[in-house]
DNA sequence: ATATATTGTGGGTAGTTGTGGGTAAATATC
DNA sequence: GATATTTACCCACAACTACCCACAATATAT
């Protein structure tokens, strides 16, 4: 059960086994609505992970990359690092995706995964790589997250 | 009967059985507006404990955090965060809704539960935790409730 | 005071989900 | 062109979950 389709919450441990296919928890398939075809494109996340996206979210970035002007250097290497690793694919009748072996190296994914819905689009992390920058992130500027908290949550 | 729709207010001892479900009082229920379609969102709180939300309170949130662009690290690690460990769910025929074994851990539910309205969402608790924490808050400072004063009226 | 409905708690069962592996088609290699 | 390697699709099965019913206790109505 979702709150809204085409969005994820939640965390989920899975495993790749050894064809790099992961399960897309039965959750986050029921959200998607039917118009994404049981499609997902998967990417290089910004943090080392994957980023997975229905397909229809991603259609709609790729509607606003293209106008975005290529004179900003932030849209240039945000097309470059992310579109490029860019690929579409459905999951299987057990409900899994292929993942590519550039992402999985890139991931740093062995067997245990940690699948996290980040609202718009789905995280997949190897767990210690993810306790890793938890523990970093503890650090970072807490006025700018309670600034954020106070906008968001009531 | 509650005074307005969404809002809880009251304090009540249920049980978690061995499937980690919980009764959600009823009075709770007959609180929710039409439009939830019987769904809570539940999710970690800042205490120890798990905070329940109505459905269409939590959509507003997840509406919100869709407007943060994955660009900032920090908006990433915010919504991570946030939206980890929250997953929706609509109580069933009995009026229980099911709980993840993260969140059990997290506010160390055992057997006992102490469920109580917080006006806009709704916190459940290990009575013994919530014991040790009220002991600790009662040294907070007065001048706190002070500051509290002006901004609500009581 | 008695009957009726609601509520809280427990458990059973059928269907779903996660994980592994197998087989055949497609692609690449020699 | 024959053989090896990868990829796509299929099946199997254990574990789990959602859904259902039962029933006692409490509350509400008559």
């Amino acid at each position: 059960m979702t709150a809204n389709l085409n969005t994820f919450t939640g965390e989920y441990s899975y495993t790749v086994d050894n064809k790099g296919r992961v399960n897309i928890p039965a959750k986050f398939r029921k959200a998607l609505s039917a118009d994404n075809e049981e499609m997902f494109v998967i990417t290089k996340g910004l943090d080392p992970c994957i980023w997975v996206y229905p397909a229809i979210v991603w259609k709609n970035i790729e509607n606003n990359l293209k106008n975005l002007s290529s004179l900003s250097a932030i849209n240039r290497t945000f097309i470059r690092n992310t579109v490029r690793y860019a690929s579409a694919t459905s999951y299987d009748k057990q409900g899994r995706i292929q993942l590519t072996s550039n992402l999985i190296d890139y991931s740093h994914l062995k067997k245990k995964t940690l699948i996290i819905g980040m609202v718009n689009k789905i995280e997949i992390w190897n767990p210690d790589k993810l306790k890793e920058i938890d523990k970093k992130n503890i650090k970072i500027d807490n006025n700018a997250y309670d600034d954020l908290a106070e906008k968001i949550i009531i």
